[in-house]
DNA sequence: CACTTGACCTGTCCGC
DNA sequence: TGCGGACAGGTCAAGT
C-alpha cells in the first residue's frame, strides 16, 4: 500500500512522537512481521532509546540507541500506529481515524515504552515486516538495490533521463515502479504522474522525447510533494502514526477514477492492466503513438 | 531481457 | 443470504 508520500507522512508522525522514549518491551504473535528471537530483542531493543526515525524509499528506519536500527516495510497494509497511555480506551479518536482501540485482529507487533505509550505495527494482509538490523548492514540487507530519491535535489532531469535509459525498452509504468530505477515510486503516483506529464503507460521509454523527459521529471516530483503536503492516500487502510487518513485521493486526477471524466479535456477515464497492476489514464489526452516519436 | 504468473495473506466487493 | 471469483496501493522467485 505505502507509497513514498505515505511512508514520508508516517516518518514525520514518528519523529514527532517517539524520539527519545525508551523501550520497555517488544511482543509479536506473528514471526513473518517480526522475525527476530527473544535474545536479539533483550540484547538490542530492551532499554534503547529512538534516537532517529529515517525513510529510504519505502523503507522506515528507527535507529535505536544501541546501534541496531528497527527497519520496517509496510507492503499493501501496513499501519504503524502510535498510542500514549491515556489514548487506548473510550471514543475521542478523530473523525478521520481508521483505526479504533488497540491492540486490533491487524496487530502484529507492540512496542511498548517506558513511559506506557506503544506503538503498534498493524498489518492486515501479513505482508509486511519488522526487522531488527545493525545500523552498519542496513546499506548492505537492504538499501543497496535502490535507484534515486526522488525528492533529493541531486535528482535532476539528467540524472532521471539516465535512470530511465536503464531500460530503454521496457514500458515507462513498469520502470517507474522499478524500485532500482527510482526509490519510492508506486502504483497510484505512477498513472499521477503519467497523466500529468501526458504520457501513456504503454510508451516504451525509448520513445520518449528529452522534452517529455523533462515533464515527466516535473510531473512525479510535483505529484509526490503535493501528496506528503495532503499526508498521503488512504484507498483502504493507509493511515498515518496518530491514526488518521491521508486526503491525496480526493484530489487524484485517474487513479481510481475510471469511468468518470478527465479534468483536463473531459474523456472518460479508463482502466487496464499494465505489468499485472491495475492502470488509470486518459485515452485521449495519454495517447500511445505506435511508431512516432512522443512529443 | 522483459514480461507473466504465482506466492505471500486477509478482506471486500460483485455477480449469480 | 450464501458462495465463488476477482481484486487490492508491494515485492519476490521462478517460468516463458
Amino acid at each position: 500500500m505505502p507509497e513514498l508520500p505515505e511512508v514520508e507522512t508516517v516518518r514525520k508522525g514518528l519523529q514527532e512522537l517517539i524520539i527519545g522514549k525508551k523501550i520497555k518491551s517488544v511482543s509479536s504473535d506473528w514471526p513473518k512481521s517480526f522475525p527476530n528471537d527473544q535474545s536479539q530483542v533483550n540484547l538490542y531493543i530492551i532499554n534503547s532509546s529512538i534516537i532517529d526515525v529515517r525513510r529510504r524509499a519505502k523503507l522506515l528506519i528507527i535507529d535505536l540507541s544501541s546501534g541496531y536500527s528497527l527497519v520496517t516495510h509496510l507492503k499493501m497494509t501496513g499501519q504503524l500506529v502510535f498510542r500514549s497511555n491515556k489514548q487506548n480506551f473510550g471514543a475521542g479518536h478523530p473523525s478521520n481515524s481508521l483505526v479504533g482501540k488497540l491492540p486490533d485482529k491487524s496487530t502484529r507487533v507492540i512496542i511498548s515504552f517506558s513511559d506506557s505509550s506503544k506503538l503498534f505495527f498493524n498489518d492486515q494482509r501479513k505482508f509486511g515486516w519488522m526487522k531488527l538490523t545493525e545500523k552498519k548492514d542496513i546499506l548492505k540487507h537492504f538499501t543497496s538495490i535502490y535507484g534515486p530519491e526522488p525528492l533529493d535535489s541531486s535528482f535532476t532531469t539528467t540524472a532521471f533521463k539516465n535512470r530511465l535509459l536503464t531500460r530503454p525498452r521496457s514500458v515507462i509504468k513498469a520502470v517507474l515502479l522499478d524500485q532500482r530505477v527510482i526509490a519510492g515510486v508506486g502504483n497510484i503516483y505512477s498513472d499521477e504522474s503519467l497523466w500529468a506529464a501526458r504520457i501513456h503507460p504503454l510508451t516504451p521509454t525509448y520513445q520518449l522525447t528529452d522534452q517529455k523527459i523533462k515533464l515527466l521529471h516535473k510531473s512525479l516530483i510535483d505529484v509526490l510533494q503535493l501528496a506528503i503536503k495532503e499526508g498521503g492516500s488512504s484507498d483502504r487502510n493507509y493511515v498515518n502514526a496518530k491514526g488518521q487518513k491521508g486526503s491525496y485521493i480526493k484530489i487524484a486526477k485517474v487513479f481510481r477514477r475510471e469511468g468518470q471524466s478527465c479534468p483536463r479535456c473531459n474523456h472518460e477515464i479508463k482502466k487496464m492492466r499494465v505489468i499485472g497492476r491495475g492502470t488509470h489514464y486518459c485515452p485521449y489526452c495519454q495517447r500511445l503513438k505506435i511508431g512516432k516519436i512522443e512529443s
